[in-house]
DNA sequence: AAGTGGTCTAGACCACGTC
DNA sequence: ACGTGGTCTAGACCACTTT
């Protein structure tokens, strides 16, 4: 039972320690997602705790949508692709209760170079290589939402307009398929703005309608921003749902 | 080792039956607000279960901010008269980081019978006596939000304009210590609107101005409904902060 | 039957706050 | 010194899934 550093002014418990190990295994690809990770009775063999400290570990993880313990089976990496997983950062539901699902379809997409703002959001130097991309979301076949999408180029190599066309499921599953990247969390910032001639034209809505604008930016492992989106939502029959606890 | 009920189809752990036991001692007041609950110890003789099992029963209480943990201290009765639960709730930040705290102008309450919508959301017979509150709410003497606050009559008795005007302190904190009802939930349903004629006054802005539309409904224990409001938001110098996890 | 996560226990010791 | 919550351990047994 290794006490390892327990006495510093930066005091941090065993399962905390044991939990960093694991994200950063996470975070080297050691397990993809969607895969089970090892056992917790031989994560505890290979990290020299008992399995009650290792549970405590994940316990946190799985918490925090890092992991998805399934009893029986064993626990597996969070993924994107999971189905459960869309309405995770997409907020945005009919005012009737019609669940269909969303179709992310891809406008736009080109290169250019990080100004202030978008430098700022994505932690990257000024002038750096960005992607944007320009999409449309439709609940059934009706057009609610229009991103903008801010990508550093650095990390989105090979990102072009014709593999979004061709990838069928969300955007984050992409970015998790195709570039091993994560989208952990995400801060959203709200207001209320209203439709300019582009947005008007995109949603079918007449210029000047209240739409909400929601900043996001999104996070991926070590805090690390990695996305940068500006959304219009037309409220007309959708409202952004959310729950305080 | 009480076994309880362990094979029904309805399996629950016995440290949920144990969060029952302490919710169902909190709803009754046994321990108020702010006020410490007996030591995890104690509780475990009381309920004739191991320390470790009350312990698990309170992590999920603490997690859901019914409780809070003190080391060295004891567990305490969440309060809203606690200032660090202000902003449990309001999710409105200034686009400058300016943190200073909201202040709440109560413009007029007056009492009413409940229409369809105002019965459906706070779970009342339609006619059944109903309170209104219309208040503003100010960063720096600067207007925010308007709001208006739909109550249970019954559940409210005694609540005046006067008892509004001279409370200092939260809505919630005077819901609490004046009512005994503490607000545990909240949804919000968050839509873009104009701003009519009587928000713009409101507000000090132009007719027509986009604004936050934002609907909530609060719960108390057991999924009650006790809160109907609606909140215009003014997103010119404030907005909406929604963390994703 | 075997393996996984889930629950429960009992006991030891640590960190924090108060007396 | 004492009481509180916080951590860690070891072992038993339960519930679920797969073989």
């Amino acid at each position: 039972m290794p006490r390892m550093s327990q006495d510093a002014p930066t005091f941090s418990p065993l399962y905390r320690q044991i939990k960093a190990l694991i994200t950063q295994a996470l975070e080297a690809g050691e397990w993809r997602p969607g895969q089970v990770i090892p056992s917790e009775q031989e994560l505890a063999v290979r990290f020299g705790v008992s399995q009650g400290t290792v549970r405590k570990a994940i316990d946190e993880m799985a918490a925090e949508n890092l992991l998805v313990r399934k009893q029986g089976k064993g626990t597996y990496v969070a993924s994107h692709n999971d189905p459960r997983a869309l309405f995770r950062f997409l907020r945005l539901v009919p005012l009737d209760g019609d669940l269909s699902h969303p179709t992310s379809v891809p406008l736009d997409c080109w290169r250019a170079k990080a100004g202030q703002e978008a430098s700022r959001m994505l932690a990257i130097e000024p002038g750096a290589p960005i992607i944007i991309v320009r999409r449309l979301l439709q609940f059934a076949l009706k057009p609610v939402v229009i991103d903008e999408i801010y990508l550093s180029g650095e990390t989105f190599q090979g990102l072009t307009a014709e593999v979004l066309q061709s990838w069928n499921g969300s955007l984050y599953s992409l970015f998790e398929t195709r570039f091993g990247l994560r989208m952990i969390r995400a801060q959203e910032r709200i207001r209320a703005v209203a439709a300019d001639r582009n947005a008007s034209e995109a949603l079918k809505v007449a210029e000047g309608t209240p739409l909400l604008s929601v900043e996001r930016v999104t996070y991926t492992y070590g805090d690390k921003p990695v996305e940068w989106r500006r959304g219009l939502y037309s409220t007309a029959e959708h409202f952004y749902l959310n729950e305080l606890n």
